[in-house]
DNA sequence: GTGCTCAAGACCTCCGACGTATCAGGTCAT
DNA sequence: ATGACCTGATACGTCGGAGGTCTTGAGCAC
């Protein structure tokens, strides 16, 4: 094995074995190097890598440190990688997302407090019967985190956040304008906001799974 | 923004847009250094960490190749980011494995092969009645890849692959033992496979979600 | 045709130097 | 005494070059 796949190995087990803890300071790059027996250019191609997926923070003129390593900051790191996938895996994503957002939804039901409802309802009313496309895809984002996020799981967060990236959504509704999506969209949005303020998890689940499956058929009847 | 991010952001864009495609073989370190305008070793950063999470193939005495960019492939990186996580944040993720689970388990009993099924049922039976733990361990692991691979979507399959990763299962394991949490287990493994060959989706999500809900239930009351 | 040898090509590692950003502490004017 | 400003130390950022190691494939002997 590498050097540098060495010096990763070693700095993830110093971190799950807990010598480092979140927020802590790593040592300088040069007496880490050397406590690892390697040179600072390969202990630096480390330390870049498992910056990229968000388990370092490196601060120049500051020093190096392990992130929050909280699921949100980890899975943050998905979609960098979802936005590789062609469009030929988008469906494999929705169907995964079909799975678990109707669930995330249902779970909503039961936690989701009267503040959050009403900041949804705003939403809905700001946004008007024909809104501009940017503002509706915008909106449908921040609809499904917001109800998401009161899942109460912010793995289950993170991870539809991820899944449901502004890469592939963007990519979807391009051309979903053309029919009566908006009109479909803002109805099934108020039946799910419906559904959550009274408490039915059912209703809400079927609702998420209405509306998830509608995008997929159009996208399945496109492609 | 660094130098060496612009390089990764320049590859992921010549990958993204199609320039560079999968199984293609980038220029050598020092043109491609050349070409986007930074030193070899900033450039062999970027690589590196486009390596860590399987964009890249770097083979030494070859070259450096786009992979296959697989949904398995690129997903696998999670399991990496998986390991970082705490005892108490494992709960969070079986509760996402216990929402995707019993809907794999439902899509395999439709889909899922004689052979498959075979293959299944000799691997139980292989096992006995009392299994050294190690070996129930791996069989668990296989037992429930080989369903969900029968489910037909690779970023499924992935995606619960990485959230049952080793490292939380074996942890999870490690203290299960002692109870009649191998029997029950056994049984219930048999239940799951009954389900599938009678081609019962609704009976093999049940069972599944039976299933994950034990270990979880086992988890929360020891935590 | 088969197997071996070897040289070219590409990545691997290291070193040393200099640039740049951050922070702490001191200086000076108010 | 207080505040803004300056300056030095510190740590990360970038670079160029020099060997080392591994893979590959051409060429040669059998």
């Amino acid at each position: 094995m590498a050097v540098t796949d060495e010096a990763i190995e070693k700095i993830k087990g110093m971190i799950v074995s807990g010598a480092l803890r979140p927020g802590d300071r790593l040592p300088k790059e040069s007496e880490l190097a050397a406590d690892l027996g390697l040179s600072r250019n390969s202990l630096r191609e480390a330390v870049r890598a498992l910056s990229l997926i968000r388990i370092l923070d490196v601060r120049q003129g500051d020093g190096t440190y392990v992130t929050s390593l909280d699921p949100q900051l980890l899975l943050e790191a998905m979609s960098f990688v979802v936005d590789f996938h062609r469009d030929d895996t988008v469906l494999e994503f929705l169907a995964v997302r079909r799975i678990l957002e109707p669930a995330a939804t249902a779970m909503a039901a039961l936690r989701i407090s009267e503040q959050q409802l009403d900041a949804l309802g705003a939403q809905l009313d700001k946004l008007g019967d024909t809104p501009p496309v940017e503002d509706l895809v915008a909106c449908d984002l921040e609809f499904h985190r917001g109800i998401v996020q009161s899942s109460g799981n912010s793995v289950l967060c993170s991870l539809l956040d991820g899944l449901s990236g502004p890469t592939t959504r963007a990519r979807i509704w391009r051309g979903l304008t053309q029919e009566d999506a908006v009109a479909r969209t803002l109805r099934e949005h108020r039946a799910i906001l419906a559904a959550l303020r009274d408490r039915d998890p059912e209703a809400a689940r079927s609702w998420a799974t209405v509306h998830v499956a509608s995008v997929e058929q159009w996208l399945r009847s496109t492609l």
